[in-house]
DNA sequence: CCGGTTGGTTCCATTATTTGAAACTTAGTC
DNA sequence: GACTAAGTTTCAAATAATGGAACCAACCGG
């Protein structure tokens, strides 16, 4: 992992520090981060120092090990209820979750890439912060190529710029090129497949969450297995998680409005 | 709330803003966060910009207005598992709910503020992250209380610096001066109560969480009310409230070890 | 007890970034 | 069509970030 790289400015490089701890699972020393950031010494030092003063970076005196601040757990739990689709959409999953009987996943792009930020599992109710919050590729799952296929020409440039391309099937989609051509298909059907493209036997149909103006702002997938069923039978449903979407992206806007200030 | 302040260097600035955006509950336009902020024009549109491209802030572009971005969510996430004790204590806490039928509580210091991070509430299982991510004032709950008691002086006095010391009902402890006094009755008591000193006819008794060296590293607290219960009940707890404490603090340390390179 | 490492912190002149008043664009309004 | 409000851009001055190198403190192995 690693290799951020696109950080302009202080503000950058200290988020890009953030990415870096957050992505160890444990407390970092400061000279794992040292070894891994493209940063001199003294520069990643006064990051970390800034970013801990700030509270979101926690240094453990003890072992001199940097994590997580708390900051952040306070400014997720608005970034939750704000900005993320989960909070208007859970009761819509819970609804094509019931109807479809399959695996739900609701998701947003970040970057490139695919932050899943709500599912439902058909057997087990979700344990919600556990499922969501977890990244993927965008160039090979269906939510991911649902919403590049509507996204603006720059951002869509920006977004594949990003992706990798890894081939871990065969039926990934390994070249920009191909991908492009699939999300020509895509933005003409109005939905997208995932003929497993990212992982042996998983197979989607997914649906893109766009508002009244076009813009996507999120997407829809009914997930499932060959083993237990086709493409064809699960594009049976693309109707009704089109509607579904239709009516979060509604919701959505609506919540945006009142503003009286 | 807004009145942020204390923000050092241009990644200071930034956080700010981000807790601005953090602090409305819908997204935001430009001139609401130009008239609270203490920032001229150009400089927080700059800042606005810089956070909108790092993924922390998202541009409604129909609308012009900002909310949280994604990021922000998936750094969450990680919070969440990493620096915030929640998930290691979660176990404790139920089996503390259990054994005493009352509210229970985990905080962590926030820069001064308590931050809820989960909560037990004998009727309703949890649902986590509408319940945590909560903050508080530190000076008048058994949790903030319990911490500031055990703060190394410097860090107390910055946490003090931070108080309000508004009086939310005739108990509470309204200067630095009271409030010392207590802490240092706590400090030999090794628990703190809540005499109804934040909301009337709710108390509590609170533990803090300390690593084997001494520091404070969260509290937990029994809350019930004036009408179900007494202080002196609660304290009853305390002793199997300070046990949980220890293993929770326990396996918190163990958990920050192995980090084989 | 000492010279050598490793891991972390601080200095400080240089450099690059941020700053913010003011000018400029839109898009509404009367 | 002038007037206003909201957002965006400019540019020289000011400030903050930079990073090489020096420094400090533990911790070795001898």
């Amino acid at each position: 992992m690693g290799a951020e790289g696109h950080a302009d400015g202080t503000v950058g490089k200290a988020l890009d520090v953030l990415d870096m701890v957050a992505g160890h699972d444990r407390p970092v020393r400061f000279s794992d981060l040292l070894a891994q950031a493209a940063y001199p010494k003294a520069t990643l030092y006064r990051l970390l120092q800034t970013l801990t003063s700030q509270g979101m970076l926690v240094l453990d005196p003890d072992q001199g090990t940097y994590a997580l601040g708390v900051r952040l757990v306070r400014l997720a739990h608005a970034a939750w209820a704000q900005s993320s689709l989960a909070p208007i959409a859970r009761p819509y999953l819970d609804e094509l979750a019931e109807r479809t009987g399959e695996t739900i996943h609701l998701a947003q792009m970040d970057l490139g890439q695919v932050l899943y930020v709500d599912k439902r599992n058909a057997a087990r109710p979700v344990e919600m912060f556990a499922q969501a919050g977890k990244v993927g590729p965008a160039y090979c799952t269906g939510v991911g190529k649902a919403m590049l296929a509507f996204m603006q020409p720059e951002a869509l440039d920006q977004a594949l710029a990003r992706q990798s391309f890894l081939r871990h099937t065969d039926q990934t989609l390994d070249t920009p090129q191909k991908l492009r051509a699939e999300l020509q298909a895509i933005r003409a059907r109005g939905h997208a497949f995932d003929r497993e493209e990212h992982e042996q036997g998983i197979i989607c149909c997914a649906v893109p969450i766009l508002t009244r103006s076009g813009r996507v702002i999120g997407a829809l997938s009914v997930t499932s297995t060959t083993a237990r069923t086709t493409l064809e039978a699960l594009e049976g449903a693309a109707g009704q998680t089109k509607d579904i979407a239709a009516k979060i992206a509604a919701e959505a806007e609506s919540w945006r409005f009142p503003e009286q200030t």
